[in-house]
DNA sequence: ATAGTAAGTGAAAACCCTTTTCAGTTAGAT
DNA sequence: ATCTAACTGAAAAGGGTTTTCACTTACTAT
């Protein structure tokens, strides 16, 4: 189930933030976005609600979302960053090398492996980043 | 066995390209290092040894040696992108959440995850990006 | 309600890394 | 030795992100 947007405020103000008008907007896209967003494009989208908003403070709610844990970040080789609210499944996602796209997928599997090397080399480990790159299914067609 | 800097500058000459001066210290520190190297760390010692250098052409050759498959280059979340000889074995990295050593571990066995992946999602899958986190046996065990 | 204050804002400038432009230089073919 | 396309370095441009700074505002304490 998706974080709404009034748990994302009560998070705020609970850690002290305040809960200004711009802040609000941006969140309300956030939540209402199915994919992942960039700054630029996350900027035009709150920009239809809330047209005096300045970059800056998207990037400025965007870090501080993400430090609470409240977005994830993704990082697309080289050009901008993407978020997306933090999803309550662990997942993975799967970049498009030409236009960008993000997919996400589940069950990583990777279990046995982490296993395997935690056995040999002695690591704890406690987590892992996984990522795909590819040729989305539009990008191919159009090649 | 890693690539001699003879055998990177034979491949040069048989595509076509000219072997310069600038080439040549590039491609000298690149085979002389066993880290990856961002195009500015890499342009710091180059200079070493041939002062009149521009980053310019150590962004210029970097590229090329990737485009030729010579090298690789592994994007490093946001900041600058980092380059190393094109290693035999395909591998990855395991890094202490506490020190911060690196070790490497080559099998991912991600090529079922891969097939899966592709298709359910459509896309053409052409690379991965698998590192795991943790804390390694000499931090445990000062812990 | 009101005033006070620290936090937050937007514009512009600064930053970093990377790419492009352009006039001058050079490796390698003839 | 000559020629020419490829290569070079400096400077400027470019894109995304961060910093700076004067102004504004959300919340707190009267």
């Amino acid at each position: 189930m998706r974080p709404s947007a009034r748990k994302i405020a009560s998070v705020l103000t609970q850690k002290g933030y305040k809960l200004t008008a711009q802040r609000r907007a941006v969140i309300d896209v956030v939540v209402n976005s199915r994919q992942h967003l960039s700054p630029a494009a996350l900027y035009e989208r709150v920009r239809r609600t809330h047209p005096a908003i300045g970059l800056v403070t998207v990037y400025r709610t965007l870090e501080m979302l993400y430090e609470l844990g409240l977005i994830c970040r993704v990082h697309r080789g080289g050009k901008s960053r993407s978020y997306t609210l933090a999803p309550s499944v662990h997942h993975h996602h799967l970049v498009c090398a030409q236009c960008g796209t993000v997919a996400d997928f589940t069950r990583c599997d990777l279990e046995v492996l982490q296993q395997r090397i935690s056995r040999e080399t002695g690591f704890k480990i406690e987590g892992h980043l996984l990522q795909f790159l590819g040729h989305c299914r539009d990008c191919q067609t159009r090649a």
